[in-house]
DNA sequence: GGCCCATAAGAAAATCATTCTCATTTGCAA
DNA sequence: TTGCAAATGAGAATGATTTTCTTATGGGCC
């Protein structure tokens, strides 16, 4: 059984576990969903799965894009354009970094940050429940001979 | 002569720097936001400048807010319902805690939090542009005895 | 395997923040 | 003052997301 496979049997259980249905096009958004490698937004979701079902509208891949974050299933975020972009969440917890000039998105983790934001809320009188963190940065030139101008 | 009248008087020299006019509606925005001291919306702002202008349009808010932003005169943060919020931009850098309860934002800063971010930028090979960090969380109850039920 | 019906889907309209258009007004430099 | 580029007001347009409404279907039960 595959990766995907396994995600998509989870997620059915946890859907039956809540008296909700397993239907063919919730099978299909998960799966590419858990074959997408990057932070896809609901048209990029959808151009996808329309690939393999081309009677599927935008409409339930929003609906069921809430359904997955409701169960924990995915993670939505809205960087600096607004537009929700999710990914799936069966992984440990991330922040990430976006390329301003690229729009490449990195993910990385810190405990150190993580306890520091903990500490910070509780000195504010704050339990944290929960944070977003996103570094907008830019590639730095690895050192070299600068180029001569019309060398 | 007021912190809101410098603060006016700055922002018009700015906008003649760059040939650009101060008219009775950036006057009058600029004065709503300088006595501000929460981060409102659009809306909420053009309702407070409205009560002193009410020929003033929603539009000229919107495009008042991106010209401030534009000469750095203000900064404009989109928290987890993605609608714009505007605050004053003539202090130290902050971030922002967010009562999950009650909404209210409060700010904060840690010289520890910036440093780190630049660190981590800097291992994945990047030069820190800008970040964008909100905490969430919840007062906490300070220790006291638990009440008993039905005492 | 077929039935029942609550849940889900498709299609299109509605919503809501924000931006744009365009006709009219207004700073402000000469 | 005058001229005109920049700005405004009013409303239309945009675009992501949600909702409505009618039809389809998953899946427990017989």
């Amino acid at each position: 059984m595959s990766e995907t496979d396994r995600r998509i049997a989870v997620f059915e259980s946890q859907l039956k576990g809540a008296g909700l249905r397993m239907t063919q096009q919730r099978r299909l958004i998960l799966r590419v969903l858990a074959e997408a490698d990057d932070h896809p937004d609901a048209k990029g979701i959808f151009t996808r799965a329309f690939a393999h079902d081309p009677t599927l509208s935008l409409s339930t891949v929003y609906r069921t894009m809430k359904v997955l974050e409701s169960q924990g299933a995915i993670e939505r975020h809205a960087f600096e354009d607004g537009i929700s972009r999710y990914e799936h969440a069966d992984q440990e917890h991330h922040d990430h970094l976006i390329d301003v000039d690229s729009g490449e998105v990195i993910e990385f983790s810190s405990d150190a940050i993580e306890e520091l934001q903990r500490r910070i809320a509780a000195e504010l009188g704050y339990e944290l429940v929960r944070h977003r963190l996103e570094l907008y940065g830019r590639k730095k030139q690895p050192a070299r001979k600068p180029a001569r101008k019309r060398g």
